[in-house]
DNA sequence: TATGAATGAGTTTTCATTCAT
DNA sequence: AATGAATGAAAACTCATTCAT
């Protein structure tokens, strides 16, 4: 903002937001108290209602932060003329690269925004659909390219896509997949090659296999 | 007690978690407070502590009843002398009928509990793993018959498969996908076909769709 | 009650009374619970209150049972033409022998009722007061005959008389002063030795001493 | 923060204990809500929760506070070269004093702590027995100086003492002894005499009494 | 911008008591 | 006499939010 000599001011916003993502994801949006936030932040409670209408908000900010890039990848990749496989390979990059960037973010996303069906999740229901409908027209085109077999529905493909990378991330958050650098980037192409190829043995690779 | 023929007692209990389940899924977990089982069941507020120790141990209930009898599924078809593409039919045959016939319960359980990494997955995190090792373990068999591809991580594969049938309920749930009782067979299909078979058009049916 | 051929009816509302006795001295009065006592007393929830009206009848009536057992010892002591020293070891080793005995019992009257003065003790003032009533009429009567010193006043003498007792009782309950037969022995004589006798050395036999 | 001639701001803080004070007085301290100490105080509900974390440590404060400054007193008496019976009646004079200056502190304390077995007193057991011990002590010194009679187990005695002290603001709490000025000076001579001289008339004086 | 004392509605949980059997 | 399920009022405690400074 004040891009002066001092380089860096304390954007105690930022460090709010920040906080609130480890806060969130140590404990829980629930189980965390607005002085727990603060307390982290380290600033006073009543500064993170200066900044934000509500504790609600501050989960909404982070959301939307963060999904609002995704969705621009994802418009990005789908202007762009290239097969659709590298389009859907460059989505679950984005996804797993966020996760290896922040891991506690994404915890905060999957855990607390896209499956609260009750809360975050219906209220931003619009947003998260439309990224929905971006990777599901991406395979609709492929249908219509006859790359993708046309007997799937594409909503439901679209969705088969996305829950498949949200269980991987799950998986990590939950210690059930390495979190190795490696695993980061094999799990790349591993969506990729079960969504797109399938986890059969394929006739004309059998015989090779042979 | 009295096994004439009025079968149903009205087992106050039962009637107790039913509540619970309209309760948690149209509120959510965190909304709905103890007074709101205790009216949809029409009980008195009491009678929920009688039989629970807390509100926590409601949800664990109806979770573990549920998984459990997942479980069960899982472990018998394990057992069985059928092709892998049979066993994950029927285990997405099984989580396709239990939204069907239980949608509110299953939100639950999806919203609720799978992904609330600080509270309830967390406690049952070692029930919901072992219906992953469980589906892990049937696809390295079918790896190591050569019917599915070896170069794809069997755990991840176990993932993806789940994955792709949790965010296909969720779809539901969020109604971003068709509750037609077309869509609910068709989805049975399109899950195995998905993860099985990919989504590409193989070399040798291409032909055949031109 | 009924002393037939069958000795020992299970007399289930002693059974209740001994077991509030051993729930009350554990955990306290307000920290336990009806169901404590029914539990300790391996009696059904509902007979508590077949037998008593309340909770607070319990301690009522425990406590009534036996300091009127204490009254009656006074009243029978102060009707004898005994010296006012062997009044006072009467009742003192009374009430050490009540501890020795029952050592629950006489905890739970002393820590939830004698000195309740906004609950039980208040309820039970009057008979409370009857037995320094009592116990003082001895001590101006001592004084009348010159036994006693007649500048103390004699209800101050008795209130003094009794919280040394119950100051002993109470350091045997919080283990503040050893609890051996011997030292309950002992304590029957230095509660008279001290409140009649004093603390100091007399006159008459410092020299003694020198 | 504002050193001007208003020299008191309203301490929240200590008007919640004063209130405090009272409402446990005069309900007792099961029997009141934190509701009623908050009104009792004119602040908000909360606000008594911002200051203790509990009801609880609401009369542990109050106790502590009291009782320390009494152990602050013996301490400073138990140093000074001055006989056994004065020490006595600073001693005697002070608790006494503290029941005259603030009567519904010393009930509350009387009542809700120091008998307590199984909730506050045991909590503060150790902060209880400091001061038998240090009057034990000096006691003790006086036996051995020829002054106390060596046959009178000291800690006995330090019990002895101080029962006859607590059971006499007993006597003032259940309206037992006269609650006037007079009698509080008297008070404080009467334990002293009593306990060091005994009830019974000397050898040397009952030709005076005659 | 920054602080943290102050507010009070809201919720879980407890448990004495009742009552149908 | 005996049982224990059922009731629901009561209270401690939490914590998001406000506000004076």
């Amino acid at each position: 903002m004040s891009a002066g000599p001092r380089a860096q001011a304390p954007d105690k916003r930022r460090m709010i937001l920040q906080a609130a993502v480890r806060v969130f994801a140590r404990q829980g949006f629930h189980a965390c108290r607005v002085s727990d936030i603060a307390d982290e932040a380290g600033v006073a409670y009543g500064l993170v209602y200066h900044y934000f209408a509500s504790k609600d908000e501050v989960l909404d900010t982070l959301f939307l932060e963060r999904w609002n890039v995704m969705l621009e990848l994802i418009r990005q990749v789908d202007g762009e003329a290239i097969p659709v496989r590298e389009k859907l390979a460059a989505i679950a990059s984005f996804i797993v690269d966020s996760y290896r960037h922040d891991p506690d973010l994404m915890k905060v996303i999957i855990v607390e925004v896209t499956r609260a069906a009750n809360s975050f999740g219906d209220a931003h229901i619009g947003t998260i659909r439309e990224a929905f409908e971006l990777i599901g027209g991406m395979i609709a085109q492929a249908q219509a390219q006859g790359v993708f077999r046309a007997e799937i529905d594409a909503r439901f493909a679209a969705m088969a896509f996305y829950g498949a990378i949200e269980q991987l991330l799950t998986g990590w958050i939950f210690e059930l997949l390495p979190r190795s650098d490696e695993y980061f980037e094999r799990a790349k192409w591993l969506i990729v090659e079960t969504v797109c190829g399938g986890l059969e043995v394929r006739a004309g690779e059998r015989p090779a296999a042979a």
